[in-house]
DNA sequence: CTGAAAGCGCTTACAG
DNA sequence: CTGAAAGCGCTTACAG
């Protein structure tokens, strides 16, 4: 049974186009041009009707603009998770920030949704109805079929991090291959040899990348590559993954962490283990979260600039909705090291 | 200057109304109040009309919903910061749960809108035409006056936290005041004595309520309530709070700290000044966030229930908007003393 | 309990 | 460059 909430009605007060028309002395046709941006319009009357908007304190209804003009005027962020925990990450938060800030000055709400897979039928059946304009994705995982099946629906979507199911559609991601690479290059340039990694989750490409970088930097040094366990994005997992290292190579003098936050567990058993940071164990993360800076001892990490990605795909998005041509398909951004103490 | 994304359109397809009315056999009348739910419809009727929207898969157009009804559907969550470094605490996530979860199952779509006080006369404006049938506003501070200008709107509010400014908007929060107290009176229980508390900020009710419940338990207790500092809600203000405290009095053997967040700072301090948690120093924190059981040592926390804290938000501006009568003004929501090792 | 009709506030061909 | 008119897809008195 869906609970329908009624919502008590009276209408709203406040001026309607018809009023602006007047007040400018034009047309209501000529009001929802200059509104709209359109190019064929008057400077006298644009100047006339940006007048009139704002003596009157003018807001268009947006039910209507949207029912008239077929367009939502409006894009959904869609957080496709099965506990919603990204909510809390530093990496959805700036990821939101970016999108909201792209956002500013143009007239398109945002509608954050929340799905888990069980749920992705419902929310397929709603977006295919034109609530929104356009889709971002974020915390895709594994082969989750939503992407390729709301582009079917002929809705654009962006995803952001690489999404891994078969078939493709645009994203927009950090440059995780290279960072990783980066972070054992630098490792290996503090004379490192024994360098394990912390992966991230094998059903993510921001895991699979990071891990395929340090596997190459690696190489480069005609290092071997054998020292690798995997977490999820919890200190808990990372701590676990750590231990089994240690287990397995107590001659570890480097470990490339998948996460910031991974690192945090990774940190805690070395310190618990008597193993020195970074004089025994070198470290160094990803991400360059808030907690790099306020760990113990403070993490060298590989910083990805996660508003920017926000900013990025949605940047991405509008384009293909405004009809843009020559958009690349996806985007890389670049990462870059940050030297702290703890590599 | 606005830039305006033009967003190409073209008719989405789908059912209308018409079509479902036509498949049941009656009226768009008829259909469109069995999708409202109304209550006099014959039970053939409304059989007829869900088999037929099933069948059609349809999903009535919100846009033209709203407008014919006068409604938006929708409500706002305005989350009003300065740098919206709330975005990434879980707190918001919480919040933002909840909110998701009392929405679930109702049509009714969440805006998320992001404001910094001096872009708070845009929002009011956007806000005030009709957007949105309610708001729901976090992380206020001081006495910012958006959640009474949108009173006066005549839009229904709702704020998570309770609202230092004069006049009254209704609120759901937590019972700081008693969690506290509770913190204050575990503490006295353990036999401390030198009770200090880094408390929170002062410009909201969180960091004030707390440091009540604080001072009211040590005059429980009868101990004296001089050692306070003040932190925001980061490590570092907690490090520089703990280090003051210790310096005007290095006999502290206790410290109830206003948030886990903060308490990291504290315990770090602590560690480095020597002292041991809990044996010289306890520390009881507030949240039971994350942070609380993987910090070093696992932290006694007062905990809130963040989550129902949105979900409470969300039934109580519903229930306005429903025109219930009766609704509690504000509500404050349990909290419980978590024991780990810190205290 | 039900239907025909008006109307919500815009946008957009169309004609000029 | 501009305006009159139609129409977007619903909801809601009104009458029955």
């Amino acid at each position: 049974m869906s609970v329908m909430t009624e919502i008590d009605r009276q209408r709203r007060p406040g001026p309607r186009i018809e009023e602006v028309a007047r007040l400018a002395g034009v047309s209501k046709s000529t009001v929802s041009r200059v509104i709209n941006g359109e190019q064929y319009v008057s400077a006298k009357a644009r100047d006339a009707v940006h007048t009139a908007i704002t003596h009157l304190k003018y807001s268009p209804n947006q039910a209507a603009r949207s029912l008239a003009g077929n367009r939502a005027n409006a894009i959904a962020l869609i957080v496709s998770e099965q506990g919603s925990r990204v909510l809390g990450d530093p990496f959805f938060a700036g990821v939101l920030r970016g999108v909201h800030a792209e956002l500013t000055g143009r007239r398109i709400q945002l509608l954050l949704m929340l799905s888990r897979p069980e749920d992705h039928d419902d929310l397929l059946a709603y977006l295919a109805s034109g609530h929104v304009d356009g889709a971002l994705l974020v915390s895709l995982h594994g082969d989750d079929p939503l992407p390729l099946r709301l582009q079917e629906f002929g809705l654009p979507v962006v995803a952001g991090g690489r999404p891994l199911a078969a078939g493709s559609v645009p994203f927009v991601d950090s440059d995780n291959f290279t960072g990783g690479l980066d972070a054992v290059r630098h490792l290996v340039s503090l004379g490192r040899t024994r360098i394990a990694t912390v992966a991230g989750p094998r059903d993510m490409a921001a895991g699979l990348d990071r891990l395929s970088g340090w596997r190459r930097g690696l190489g480069e040094a005609k290092l071997s590559a054998d020292l690798v366990a995997e977490a999820d994005f919890t200190p808990e997992s990372g701590a676990i993954a750590m231990s089994e290292l240690l287990d397995r190579a107590p001659g570890i003098d480097a470990v490339f962490v998948a996460a910031d936050i991974i690192a945090l567990g990774v940190l805690k058993v070395l310190h618990a283990r008597g193993r020195r940071v970074p004089e025994d164990v070198a470290v160094v993360g990803f991400d360059d979260s808030l907690l790099a800076s306020t760990a113990t001892p403070p993490l060298t990490t590989v910083r990805q600039d996660v508003e920017q990605l926000g900013r990025t795909m949605t940047w991405r998005l509008l384009g293909e909705l405004a009809g843009d041509s020559g958009l690349p398909p996806s985007l890389l951004l670049p990462t870059s090291l940050v030297l702290r103490a703890s590599a």
